[in-house]
RNA sequence: GGCCCCAUCGUCUAUCGGCUAGGACACGAGCUUUUCAUGCUUGGUAGAGGAGUUCGACUCUCCUUGGGGCUGCCA
């Protein structure tokens, strides 16, 4: 365990965050949680056009979702602009900065602060995923530090504000490698310790482009809104460009931050796959206990009612069971509980056409009434027996697919006999009779 | 253009010189089966190309090719 370390998040809260950005944080937030560091949060909010308290409220949001807790007060960058000029004029003062007029790309002249580079040498450092980087300092020219309305510019600003939360190792994206050499001489100028960098790849579409919001779900929020666990989204983000050592994919946070290891982040973009990503949820949906299930399910049916129908807790067991395994998003559940919920649920088109606009449907469910009517234990052996007599061992299928239909609308769902069971001798016999009366031909 | 980085199944990856190249997702087949799933069994698909080092190279070196990043008074 090493308390000196420390490792921060500096996103600029725009409103939405990106998996990639948010990857970023997940890889810093372990790293901090393996080696016993800290893992600080800093807003780079000096777009004061995009950097609403909105914003910002977002970034929280996420972070708390996906469970990123950071260990000390945030640090937001305006509040350290006095602080960032201040040391532009020590640079100035030690002719590691100089004045100069120029002309921006849209046509302002106006004297910008420069930073001076070295003319000669080599700016190297060992990068602890991607190895060891080197650059001719020539190949790098004067870059600008202040603007001409007196702005600090993001390399001076993070620098400065790495040294003063004494970072000592600074996670982030690829797109920064280059941006690394100059803040390295930045520091050096300073005087002050550079810290130790590691590059994370980026997150790519199939195309191998950056992923961006073209490609399908780029945010975080978006992930949240379709139903997506948070853990399964930090699991996959988080295999994404690290494993284990072994075969393990789902693992459990103890896990992740006890196996984690910077050094074995690989160095190569990675493609999103949505489609691993909706597996991992459905593995984590099966992990829920089955009473915070059963919250889930009530909570999805009062977006259908107002009122969350009256059962007993056995009776909510036995749907969350039924249904847990088969789902893949937290969404999915409304549609699947609709018919449980009310008797006013859309029937599927072509289910209706398949399977009760056919000939002697409409018998057999007149038939089944009777049938169901008799028996006296309502549950679901005892209505499988019914069918199954009625089959003889050929397959159930003509009676229990309009059954399914008449009942829920659906060609899919939770087992029949189980629907039955849990709808009640009532509500079935009534949906029947009225598919009879209304759907068949 | 210049500089930097990268390269194993379609995708995420294991392999740290001995490989019949393993796993997962996706896909195919089968079993279970009332639908949809789950579960179990099972199949196919990979080391960009070329030199070199070595008894031996996917692993090391070089070149080529391909991909990505950066090249702002954005961050």
């Amino acid at each position: 365990m090493n308390n000196d370390i420390r490792v921060r998040f500096a996103p600029s809260p725009t409103g939405k965050v990106h998996i990639g950005n948010i990857r970023a944080a997940i890889y810093n937030w372990l790293f901090a949680r393996h080696t016993g560091g800290r893992f600080l949060l800093r807003v780079e909010d000096t777009d004061l056009e995009r950097s609403t308290p909105e914003a910002i409220a977002v970034l929280f949001d996420c972070m708390k979702w996906l469970g990123l807790d950071w260990d000390e007060e945030v640090f937001y960058q305006t509040k350290n602009v006095k602080r960032h000029l201040e040391v532009v004029d020590r640079l100035l003062a030690s002719g590691h900065a100089y004045k100069v007029e120029k002309t921006s790309r849209d046509g302002k002249t106006g004297v910008v602060t420069m930073f001076r580079m070295p003319k000669e040498g080599v700016i190297e450092f060992d990068d602890i995923v991607k190895g060891h980087m080197a650059k001719k300092a020539e190949d790098i020219p004067d870059f600008a530090i202040v603007r001409s309305d007196g702005s600090p510019i993001f390399h001076i600003a993070n620098v400065v504000d790495d040294i003063d939360q004494r970072v000592t190792h600074i996670i982030r994206g690829d797109d920064h490698v280059e941006n690394t050499f100059k803040h390295i001489c930045i520091f050096k100028a300073l005087g002050a310790p550079v810290p130790k960098y590691g590059h994370l790849s980026m997150i790519v579409n199939q195309q191998g482009k950056p992923y961006s919001k073209r490609d399908g779900a780029a945010f975080v929020g978006e992930y949240r809104e379709q139903g997506y666990l948070p853990e399964a989204l930090f699991n996959y983000l988080l295999l994404l460009g690290w494993n284990p050592g072994d075969d393990r994919e789902v693992l459990t946070r103890e896990e992740m931050i006890a196996l984690f290891e910077l050094e074995k982040v690989h160095v190569t973009a990675a493609m999103f796959d949505p489609k691993k990503l909706a597996w991992m949820n459905g593995e984590y949906i099966k992990k829920i206990p089955l009473a915070q299930f059963v919250e889930e399910i009530k909570n999805r049916v009062s977006t259908l009612t107002s009122r969350v129908p009256e059962h007993d807790a056995a009776w909510w067991n036995y749907l969350a069971e039924q249904l847990q395994v088969r789902t893949k998003f937290l969404n999915d559940i409304p549609a699947a509980v609709r018919c449980f919920v009310s008797d006013d649920f859309p029937f599927d088109e072509k289910a209706v056409e398949k399977r009760l606009k056919k000939p002697g449907v409409k018998d057999i469910l007149l038939d089944l009434i009777q049938r169901f009517g008799a028996v006296a234990d309502w549950t679901a052996p005892a209505l499988e027996a019914v069918v199954k007599g009625l089959s003889q061992g050929n397959g159930m299928g003509p009676w229990v697919h309009p059954i399914r239909v008449a009942v829920s609308g659906r060609g899919e769902g939770i087992g029949l006999f189980e629907m039955l069971q849990l709808l009640g001798r009532d509500k079935t016999l009534a949906r029947l009779q009225r598919a009879a009366d209304t759907l068949c031909d």
